[in-house]
DNA sequence: CGTTCAGTTGACCATGATCAAGAGTGGTGG
DNA sequence: CCACCACTCTTGATCATGGTCAACTGAACG
């Protein structure tokens, strides 16, 4: 696998050689596997190190004392999390393994000479930062301002996105492994109307969603369900997608790129 | 004024005289003034220099096609605008004047001098920047996971609290200028029903709010009816109210600061 | 094969939205 | 100084989005 935080990094900032060289160093650092549904980390936790996530998913979330729990991000392959252990001395989140997950952990010392040593990869560390705080905002909007359609729509834009900026898209497909339940908790509804909106945009041929995999025929259509721009990605390679976004112009889709479903079962 | 910024940032990390004269010196550059309801800085712009409020307050918001906006954050004296223009090239959002307010604009190579040559400095704007990441996660949590009545005590008790760590609360009371508009589009309610809980919390005594003006009579009782726990705010001096904070504890109040209200209209 | 967990469906309910109109407050200009 | 205007707050009646509760289906895994 190429590395995922070198061509996440590189989605903002260009590296040279030895930059590239220092990631992949560090990627090489101990790794650690995680069982699905198991806590990376844990609110309450002094961080001791970084974790990168080299392969799976996972979310962070927090919970309210009657068990009500919010996520507040999910975690894909060359996201960071919380670039905080030299800041803040509690964790106040926890981070749970979604699927099987493997991360890298970076000890707070060699997170330390990287920042002192390697500018570049810095600026980019930021960069990753700031992109994760305004996908936070975005969240906010998300459950505050739209309906359980356009935010289901919204999610599925956004992880789709974040997966194909570092390549772990397929044409139209994509790894969608949370369960109705995980996205209930990420969108503030409840897994039974999650699921009955999910049926709403299947049946509007907005995706198509089967066993742990999302296909988007027609991203542009989604995107105008979910009031989707993606400017608060602050990618630097969008222009696949981003012809419809500044507008949410409603000319029929010329030139759109489709995909042609020829039988789907009611 | 004692300096709001340095009060703030000593909240996080120890100064030193030089680090803050040099902080003095900062705040004592160009400051402009905004009228209430205009735009600081809008979405989509690109940023040249970093806020900071010296007086009044402001939000921050986004706002969908179809008009519907969203608050994600308020900004009170001591706050930083996003730390962000090193980084990200366009603003993702925008930030209007509550009241009359003041800032003062920290040009780019200014704080970049300050980045270089004040590491307390440098470390205390990080945790500035994640400690307002932390508000973003808590703010997804309030408006997916609580009751409208919830939601409304949460905020009053974090805005109190911050208030509180930069001096500029008086007993009970602060300031609390955000009209019910803007408490509706904080929380992703409507203002009728903002009216409404907002009348149901003072009914049980929770709070007193009247002409901009917020006080707080029973603030365990306030944090126990809004699920608010301090923590997430990653402030130090908070021991005056986070005894109740990591349990729930229902022991009716012994020993709690409580306001005691004579006489209050129906 | 049985157990478990995710997905699905139905009936009913409630929180909060919508629409509309009126009351209080403050600011401005004639 | 007062009249008017704009804005915020308040109230009432009605509606709808999404929640709750409960049961059932189907796939995966040992």
């Amino acid at each position: 696998m190429p590395n995922a935080l070198t061509r996440r990094l590189e989605e903002y900032t260009p590296l040279t050689d030895a930059d590239r060289s220092q990631l992949a160093k560090l990627t090489a650092q101990s790794t650690l596997t995680i069982h699905p549904k198991h806590d990376l980390v844990r609110e309450g936790d002094a961080p001791k190190s970084v974790y990168l996530i080299l392969d799976g998913w996972a979310c962070c979330y927090r919970t309210l004392p009657d068990g009500r729990r919010q996520i507040v991000d999910f975690a894909v392959p060359g996201d960071l999390c919380d670039l905080n252990l030299f800041i803040l001395d509690r964790m106040d989140h926890s981070i749970a393994a979604i699927t099987r997950l493997r991360v890298a952990e970076i000890a707070r010392d060699v997170l330390h000479d990287v920042i002192t040593n390697h500018p570049n990869i810095t600026i980019a560390l930021w960069w990753q930062e700031m992109v994760s705080k305004s996908i936070h905002r975005e969240w906010i909007v998300n459950v505050g301002q739209r309906t359980a359609f356009e935010r289901i729509a919204h999610l599925f834009c956004e992880m789709f996105l974040r997966l194909e900026s570092v390549g772990l898209t397929n044409g139209f497909s994509c790894d969608f492994p949370p369960t109705q339940t995980d996205i209930a908790d990420a969108t503030g509804l409840t897994a039974v109307h999650v699921n009955r909106t999910i049926q709403e945009l299947r049946r509007q041929r907005l995706v198509i969603v089967d066993r742990q995999r999302l296909t988007i025929p027609d991203m542009p259509a989604l995107q105008e369900a979910g009031l989707f721009n993606s400017e608060y990605l602050h990618h630097r390679r969008l222009d696949r997608h981003t012809l419809s976004n500044k507008v949410f112009d409603m000319n029929g889709g010329l030139g759109r790129p489709t995909l042609q479903v020829v039988s789907q079962a009611s």
